[in-house]
DNA sequence: TTGACAAACTAATCAGATTAGTTTATAGTC
DNA sequence: GACTATAAACTAATCTGATTAGTTTGTCAA
């Protein structure tokens, strides 16, 4: 009877994809990824290395995307732009991505290599942004981190369904990015001054 | 044979909670708490509607105790001594209780009436903190979804492995709700001058 | 033409959730 | 002290999903 649907890992992985962002990311089971394809759930297995599988794969091609959506946002801009064109794009990301975006969030042993070298490139983006405000090595690193709980903290509540309040969200988002840009002066000032 | 293990739902609860913080939100199901009782799954639908109720339970015990910790910490503080105090409360709970602050991310439904009364508890506590700052209505809440943004994006980054580099959280915390601060203050003096 | 391989399949097992229906310990009543 | 209603346990059966083992069959290349 059958063999051959022309079916190939890249096809799995963006049926899988799509399937995380309309129906989120626990939708997305080798059940439905299989009858999305019209073939059985073993037969994924030639395809992917079972869900733990499919999900590190998701990962990788969410920081992937995610990196590159940065980095040109990030393009040709400076300074406190910069980073306003890096959060607005980090949000967007998550809009367009929300599954995705849950995958993204799996963290990176050190053996996974590819993993570890996209959550790098990631952070080579905000490192690069943050830069000229001339902050100390490990003080930029504490920012960054500021910066990513900011970001990924409203976009994982906002996804969730977590702000009950009728308020814009939107202007909540703005207000927020520039709490965070004069909080960075704030820092900064107080730096030069020592 | 068997029946009356005098289980009731108040120790079906801290059987769940005891394991979400112990071995993680995921790691709680009915078989794992079925198990921990000594009884069979079934019974467990004696005391609770299955496991979403388990869940919403968790959830709900979950943000009175956060409601709780947290108005604790503000009491008798003021200004930014408030809100440093509530910030570290915050991550404190999630520190002692990474299961169960998973739960709590459950987005209540308008229906489920004791949770919503739950969480606008959590949302008084800080709105108190909030309120001698002078912000309008709307920007205070803007600057509470601010607020909580930064504490559950550090939190949840942070017990989800999310943070790669060797570099000291309670430091990288410090810095995130100074820089809050700052920028409250920033706003603030902007506000007056309109 | 044919044979090796890739990619599909069926079958079987396991874990977990849920529902239906059954049994029994115990608390409260007469 | 016996009796009965009920709460709370149980077994049995079903369902979904993941996984592994072993089988079959197109298709491509020699």
């Amino acid at each position: 009877m059958p063999a051959r649907k022309r079916i190939d890992r890249e096809r799995v992985l963006g049926v899988s994809l799509a399937l995380a962002d309309a129906n989120g990311f626990e939708a997305v089971t080798l059940a439905s990824v299989a009858k999305a394809l019209g073939i059985r759930i073993p037969s994924l297995y030639n395809h992917v290395a079972g869900l733990p599988g499919l999900r590190y794969e998701m990962a990788l091609w969410g920081l992937r995307q995610l990196g590159d959506d940065l980095r040109r946002a990030a393009v040709g801009k400076a300074g406190d732009d910069a980073i306003i064109s890096l959060a607005h794009a980090y949000r967007a990301f998550a809009h367009t991505h929300p599954g995705i975006y849950r995958a993204t969030l799996r963290a990176a042993s050190p053996d996974e290599s590819e993993l570890v070298a996209a959550s790098q490139d990631v952070l080579d983006v905000v490192l690069a942004v943050m830069e000229p405000y001339g902050f100390s090595p490990d003080d930029q690193l504490h920012i960054i981190r500021a910066l990513r709980s900011l970001l990924h903290g409203f976009v994982d509540l906002e996804i969730g369904g977590g702000f009950g309040m009728a308020l814009d969200r939107d202007e909540s988002f703005g207000q927020l990015v520039e709490l965070f840009v004069q909080g960075l002066h704030a820092r900064q000032v107080r730096a030069v001054d020592r």
